[in-house]
RNA sequence: GGGCGCAUAGCUCAGUUGGUCAGAGCGCACGGUUCACAUCCGUGAGGUCAUAGGUUCGAGUCCUUUUGCGCCCA
């Protein structure tokens, strides 16, 4: 039944069309799993939960842009889609900011008390806490948001008292008093992996230790206040120059109390004075060393970083006036001997950048040695894969060197420690609160990062057998940077396969890290950020993640500028205008028509269709290996370089001709490349793609493209033979093109052209048209006698075309022009003849590509011939 | 100290089972306003694919070496 043609609007309105879109999709259930058959085969991603507190940035628009891409592509292949949305607790960001809210009221958390404190920060969690949610649908992530879920959701929570009890009951979580990484700004504990170690310019101080015997070791050290902490001196067992005060006493300076000195190889005779002094209380070498000797540890400072009793006269100072002070002191009793700049590697909180003190602690820590054994195992037996597979090693290395994790934290936001303590001390652990006026709860909450590491199957409702975790568990894909594979996918690696015996997921796809144009970090205080938000008022959002999605390859960082979000807007622009040609020459009412067999097909239509498929057949093969970026490019090239410039160019002659069989046939290729490049394309630019496919003739509200199928290539529709005809075509009319230019001949100029084409002709001759319409060549004549003087002449394979341009050519620069062609066609000839010689060459490549060389060599020598013909007549 | 990555046109980057004188965008030069698109069209210039060796009939692509830059771990 003819159907009426809607006309397209002159461009995109992105910024319309983007909210009510998404919408469309959102009302109809289209993000759901649900709109997918019973019995479809699932498709999960659980997305990374971005903090609550967080604000867009280029960092999240990636892992939306490559994520939706996935499940996009996965719903229209007829996989029961889902994509599992969230946020993360975020426990100390969170609770910055909620303590910054109460400075600013003149008051603080511990003024308020905790009660009080978290029903603020709940508060605040409602009030803001969807920022960041409303901000990737900004983006256009199809994610089931009746799915939504918190860290700190009442189900989640219990997932974490589940995995805490348990793990408990296994014995592989423990209480201990530990040298942990003491973050004095934020009065709590870190993880290992939450201090860095930068190099910075330091003071090595060089000292007299005193000995007994009147005697004393030169040390050096870069932080003398630990020096209060000393319980031991250290020199190497072999060191000549210390080897006779091994076993004797040593004092420490201004406080004067004895220790030991003692051999342990670990020491580098080397470095400073080659002897060390052992603070175990304050270092973590040393509190191996400590370990090995059997060596009290001394703690000299506050969780304030203020020193302690143990300090002596130091007492209540902060570490860095102790520093100066005992230093002056030590000065002043003759026993400092020098100061020197040296390189440090300060620890420094990842979050906030402080100095990190290693402090001795009551902390809750987990065991990890047999957790990582299993996660190790399920990536070697290829049970998990990481993309790209060099992260593989990185992800082996540290699992097998892995220290336990300090999972308490001093902080009033996030999940409370399920243990109960009664006067006696004794730990009860419970997976229900214990209501027992006796038992008191241990103060502390988990690291974040241990409800992150259960949030592919507490997301899906674990402890319990829901239908969704049942149906919907194990998850297909992680997607995330790179940055986070230790923080977080190491450990729901390690906690999904001793929790629920399963991998959470098959694949692990890593994405670099955004960086700006020329590779620096994005920083505000650099001033190089690109705000996602901005980016997407000013080019749509379907620029931004073409942008995004194309610039990249797995693993590696992108440097983005706003030159490629601004090419984004312009292929978009392409792609409208294409669809826009299309579907105005479609003719109006418009008649549905099946796509003619290939054999029914002029020239440039089975051309197209072959590239077309040959297409589809590339994009198939580079997603099943996660090439997304190189996919989209190949896809854009075909678009705009093929599609546009060779085939809808061309058209017209078939449209505006009189030929209403060839005028049918081309309306028909051209929806059929239209309708399926929308198709490859919708994962990468969702809203333009819908658009667009909303004025497809057979379009309806129920057929929208989210849903469509994903293309399949039909191999009927390959046809190299088309594919080389073309080719000759196109080389011949870009070599007009180029002989037009170097002329100067004005572009409205016609020209006829004389050929001598050999077996080609016929092919040549039939699409004469083709000329007109693409180099402005209107007529093509069989050169009968001798070719004119007066031309420039044209060469590709077989055929020569002689370009008649009386007046306008100078024979000289003709001859120049002829002389450098016969030169590259001489250089390429003998090339190809030297490979065609290697007998080994002929007996050992690929037949089809020893077969290409010999046609190509052919063709040259033709070519040669001819150039070489029209050179001697123009002698 | 150990490991990983990167090094290709002025700039930013593609180039994944090794095979058509090496590709794109931006920038540059020249030319283009009716008929989808100046968010565009046409033509062109520009590269010893960091270095040295090796494997192979054939290497930007695989192996080894050196240099520079970046990252991770200790």
């Amino acid at each position: 039944m003819p159907k009426n043609v809607r006309e397209m609007p002159k461009n995109f309105n992105y910024l319309e069309a983007e909210q009510r879109l998404y919408r469309y999709w959102e009302s109809n259930g289209w993000f759901k799993p649900e709109c997918a058959p019973l019995d479809a085969e699932p498709f999960v991603i659980a997305i990374p939960p971005p903090n609550v507190t967080g604000e867009l940035h280029l960092g999240h628009a990636m892992f939306v842009s490559v994520e939706d891409l996935m499940i996009r592509y996965e719903r229209m292949r007829g996989k029961a889609a889902l994509w599992i949305p969230g946020t993360d607790h975020a426990g100390i960001a969170t609770q910055l900011m909620v303590e910054r809210l109460l400075q600013e009221e003149g008051t603080s958390r511990e003024a308020i008390g905790r009660e009080a404190f978290l029903q603020r920060a709940w508060q605040w969690k409602e009030k803001y806490g969807s920022t960041i949610v409303q901000q990737l649908r900004l983006l256009g992530a199809s994610c089931d948001w009746d799915r939504e879920r918190f860290t700190l959701d009442e189900s989640l929570s219990r997932a974490v008292r589940e995995a805490f009890v348990r793990l408990w009951e296994q014995g592989l979580i423990y209480r201990g008093k530990r040298l942990i990484n003491w973050s004095p700004g934020l009065q709590t504990a870190v993880s290992d992996l939450e201090v860095e170690y930068v190099e910075e310019p330091a003071t090595l101080y060089y000292f007299k230790y005193p000995v007994e015997g009147d005697t004393f070791i030169p040390v050096a050290t870069t932080r003398p206040e630990t020096i209060l902490g000393d319980t031991a001196l250290a020199v190497h067992p072999e060191d000549a120059r210390y080897r006779p005060l091994i076993g004797k006493t040593a004092f420490v300076p201004i406080l004067k109390r004895p220790i030991p000195i003692i051999a342990d190889e670990y020491v580098d005779r080397a470095f400073g004075t080659g002897a060390l002094k052992v603070t175990p209380g304050h270092d973590f070498s040393d509190y191996e060393i400590a370990q090995r000797h059997n060596l009290p540890t001394l703690n000299i400072m506050n969780k304030d970083a203020t020193l302690n009793a143990e300090a002596g006269p130091y007492q209540g100072l902060d570490r860095f006036v102790a520093r100066e002070r005992l230093w002056a002191d030590m000065s002043a009793a003759g026993l400092t001997i020098k100061t020197e700049p040296y390189m440090r590697l300060t620890p420094r909180a990842t979050r906030g950048g402080e100095i990190i003190e290693p402090l001795l602690s009551e902390q809750w820590f987990v065991r990890m040695a047999p957790l990582a054994e299993k996660a190790i195992a399920a990536v070697r037996d290829g049970r998990i894969k990481i993309v790209p597979d060099r992260f593989e090693k990185i992800y082996f290395n540290w699992l097998e060197n892995i220290k336990d994790w300090c999972i308490s934290r001093q902080l009033w936001w996030g999940h409370r420690i399920p243990v109960w303590y009664d006067a006696q001390g004794n730990i009860y652990v419970s997976r229900e609160d214990l209501t027992d006026p006796n038992l008191t709860q241990d103060p502390d909450v988990l690291d974040t990062w241990f409800s992150s590491g259960l949030w592919p199957f507490s997301v899906l409702g674990w402890p319990d057998q829901t239908p969704d975790f049942l149906r919907f568990y194990p998850t297909d894909v992680l997607e995330t940077g790179y940055d986070i594979l230790f923080f977080w996918v190491a450990r729901m690696i390690m906690l999904g396969l001793w929790l629920t015996d399963q991998p959470p997921f098959h694949t692990v796809y890593l994405h670099g890290l955004v960086r700006d144009e020329h590779g620096e970090k994005m920083s505000k205080t650099k001033g190089n950020v690109i705000d996602p938000r901005e980016a997407m008022q000013k080019y749509g959002t379907d620029a931004l993640r073409f942008a995004l999605l194309t610039g990249s390859t797995p693993g590696n960082d992108l440097n983005l500028g706003e030159r490629q979000i601004e090419y984004g807007r312009n292929f978009g622009n392409k792609l409208w205008q294409i669809a826009r040609f299309v579907l105005t020459n479609l003719g109006d009412p418009y008649t549905p028509r099946p796509l003619p067999a290939p054999e029914e097909l002029d020239l440039p239509s089975r051309w197209i269709l072959s590239r077309l498929n040959k297409l589809i057949g590339n994009v198939q093969r580079l997603f099943d290996h996660y090439q997304y970026g190189e996919a989209g490019r190949q896809i854009r090239d075909f678009l705009w370089d093929e599609f546009a410039d060779w085939y809808i160019e061309n058209s017209k002659n078939a449209l505006y001709g009189d030929d209403p069989a060839a005028q049918a046939q081309t309306r028909a290729v051209l929806l059929h490349v239209l309708d399926n490049v929308l198709r490859l394309l919708h994962p990468y630019m969702p809203f333009i793609t819908e658009e667009i496919w909303s004025y497809l003739p057979y379009a309806s509200v129920d057929r929208p493209l989210i849903m469509a199928r994903w293309c399949t290539a039909d191999e009927r529709y390959l046809d190299e033979t088309a594919e080389a005809h073309m080719d000759v075509l196109r080389d011949l009319i870009v070599k007009v093109r180029n002989v037009r230019a170097e002329y100067k001949v004005e572009p409205a100029k016609r020209l006829s052209a004389i050929a001598d084409g050999g077996s080609f002709m016929p092919i040549l001759m039939a699409h004469s048209k083709m000329f007109a319409r693409l180099c402005n060549v209107e007529r093509l004549e069989p050169l009968s006698g001798a070719a004119p003087e007066q031309a420039a002449t044209v060469v590709s394979g077989e055929v020569t075309l002689y370009l008649p341009l009386a007046g306008l050519v100078d024979l000289r620069a003709e001859r120049e022009r002829l002389t450098k062609e016969l030169a590259s066609l001489s250089a390429q000839i003998e090339k190809t003849e030297k490979m065609l010689a290697n007998e080994l060459f002929v007996s050992r490549a690929k037949p089809e590509v020893v077969a290409r060389e010999r046609a190509k060599l052919a063709e040259l020598r033709q070519a040669y011939t001819a150039v070489q013909e029209r050179l001697a007549a123009l002698e």
